[in-house]
DNA sequence: CGCTCGGTTGAGACGGTTCAAGACGTGTGG
DNA sequence: CCACACGTCTTGAACCGTCTCAACCGAGCG
């Protein structure tokens, strides 16, 4: 486990008040965690597997708006309704507490709130990046950007040039494609020619070599994916990005 | 003044810290306040005039990722850098405090920092409102859609279907643009086509007349806009879009 | 008066979507 | 073990929306 829950973050009193209000809840791959403006009852932290935020036209046309790991938090506190609904990318465990109760115990624990805080300002700084991505670049720059994260995720990347490195996509091509604002049909070709490019390998549906990175950072048209995250003093876990 | 500020929402002795440490400034349509990746020295509210967050790619694209009016919170607390840069999209005139005296405050004020922990949840469900409207939304869609949202902010609208409501854009054409994702071109075509349509008047080129705000609902794709945002409890001001 | 700047208008090119068909792979039942 | 079927992914061709580039317009200002 690489990354450290807010839970974790927090000072042991607190740590055992919230495992007392703890309870577990595992979802099937696709089953709807919250729905999209339904009262938010329970908030938590994924245990394993991902979950996805997704909000809907009424004409059906869906935007992902934000992917969640392991140890994020999910879940809107401070104000009844959720404004997207919460599913599950793949089968998941989730730690989770009741929203009420949760709230109450960061009333007492300023601690925890504060945590709460800076995990939803790396939330934010990751939704103004991505609006940059939807907003103006092109779809094989997306897809390259996307690619990056993904290897930020999976680990071991210290900026080598010329290693090779194994990524796994943990979500559909459709999620993908929603997370991307683009189309499944377009992602096909665009990763196909990045093979023929020679950038990355494809090992199946949903694993591939980054073969090339540079070219792979060329491609994605921003510099700033290719090094980590500047590890701010407080950064937190929160998928910033 | 329709809003009330963070610092409006905190109890008297809470103020009266606050209004010490505060400081004026004003800056001219254009200047920078705080740079990309500029380390933030102080944030605080807009008193008047229109603030842009945006963000840029290496080769001068820029995405406009949020506009802050007046008694919005600008400013990255908790954290060092600011993703993105601020810029005065107007005139404007700030109420500013040394960042590190103000995240002080909020070690000794909890309730400061629950007011910005609201503001910031409503930041987070706007920016993923716009991820909606970028990732999913044609253009004409989204032009419809910030039409809305201006007639939500100039206030008096209880979803009346036959008046006609002025609204005024208080930012240039390239703004908008950069904010919808698009192009100053497209922007106009549009918005003559919506004359033409009947949907709107054209006083000037910041100031329309809307004439038939269930045809600019239908063209926004989204019932969403026609409302009013649910006031939730603690809903606080934050610009939620 | 002529410059500049923001906005408008037009024509053409291009990227990406759409729709439809085909391949792949995986699980199921005979 | 093979045949079949289903979902997911891939490939192709045509179409359409939006961008690009360039010219034009009008208001504000020196």
């Amino acid at each position: 486990m690489r990354k450290t829950s807010l839970c974790n973050r927090v000072n042991v009193g607190l740590q055992k008040e919230l495992a007392k209000l703890s309870h577990h809840r595992t979802y099937r791959n696709g089953e709807t965690v919250l729905a999209e403006m339904e009262a938010t009852s329970f908030v938590g932290i994924v245990v394993s597997g991902v979950l996805r935020m997704q909000k809907s036209l009424e004409d059906g046309r869906q935007q992902l708006v934000g992917l969640l790991f392991q140890s994020d938090f999910f879940g809107r506190v401070f104000g009844g309704l959720s404004d997207y609904a919460i599913e599950a990318a793949s089968d998941v465990t989730l730690c989770c507490y009741e929203r009420r109760a949760f709230e109450r115990l960061t009333e007492r624990f300023p601690e925890l709130e504060h945590q709460l805080m800076l995990s939803t300002l790396n939330e934010l700084d990751a939704a103004r990046n991505w609006m940059l991505l939807l907003g103006c670049q092109t779809t094989p720059e997306r897809i390259a950007s996307f690619f990056l994260i993904l290897c930020r995720r999976s680990g071991a990347d210290g900026w080598t040039p010329g290693a090779s490195l194994s990524i796994h996509v943990p979500i559909s091509r459709r999620d993908v494609a929603s997370y991307l604002g683009t189309t499944g049909e377009t992602i096909s070709r665009v990763i196909h020619e990045m093979t023929r490019k020679g950038i990355i390998k494809i090992r199946n549906a949903s694993d591939f070599d980054v073969l090339n990175k540079r070219q792979l950072v060329t491609m994605s048209g921003r510099d700033d994916l290719a090094i980590r995250p500047p590890t701010a003093a407080h950064s937190g876990s929160a998928s910033s990005f």
